[in-house]
DNA sequence: TGAAAATATAAGCATATTCGCATCAAGCCA
DNA sequence: TGGCTTGATGCGAATATGCTTATATTTTCA
């Protein structure tokens, strides 16, 4: 049989198609040294933007960039004090995963 | 005190910046439906391209290229039969991730 | 040996992401 | 109100990604 293109949607998986496409969203997301770093850094609590900036080497345009990202996909959460914008994780699960990807490498890079 | 860049890496992290690099790389495979259905589909084992290809819609090239990038990232092995080829998960870690990640999605779209 | 089937690779195009620079907006205080 | 500070946004250039079409490679078998 030479390579027919399927007449119609196959569709014999476990999981509809958005499932995929929201979980790969998610992946996209996290898919950033930079953001990875930002979750990481929040873990320990809310920080506004210049703390961030002390911790995280770049520039705050690129910074804010990404907290913006993290923020439009559900992530962070924000609230404005004064002059400062304190983010912090509101998807725990998120953050869970990332510690545990995280920590899974170091382990493995450590060995 | 207006923006200053920081003179130097602060560097005010838990982990080293590799594994934030090696997590995003990880994370980045994973950002592609495609590959996501890949990952799923091979869960209950492993299965040649034509299989693969009559349960994903889409081209054989697309289907080899991202075979490729999930072997090349060391999720998937693969073993010749013949004319074809078999490919399996090697990296369970990553199938346990996808699957969490998926089932977590379904649930709460079906609420 | 030569054709056919299964899979891989190459080239090209369209789109998306990222970063840096410049600029803007909002809040605070003298 | 004016100036300073914190953070956001607009934009252009460089780079990366995904898909499609065409072609190559490998193996089997008559």
């Amino acid at each position: 049989m030479t390579h027919s293109s399927p007449q119609e949607a196959p569709s014999g998986l476990s999981q509809p198609e958005e499932v995929f496409d929201r979980a790969a969203e998610l992946f996209r997301v996290m898919s950033a040294p930079m953001r990875l770093k930002i979750i990481s850094c929040l873990c320990d609590g809310e920080k506004n933007v210049s703390h961030l900036l002390s911790r995280i080497d770049t520039t705050q345009p690129n910074m804010s960039q990404h907290l913006n990202t993290l923020y439009q996909a559900g992530i962070l959460g924000k609230r404005r004090d004064g002059v400062q914008i304190y983010y912090r994780i509101v998807d725990d699960r998120v953050a869970t995963l990332c510690h545990a990807v995280c920590a899974q490498i170091a382990d493995e890079t450590a060995t």
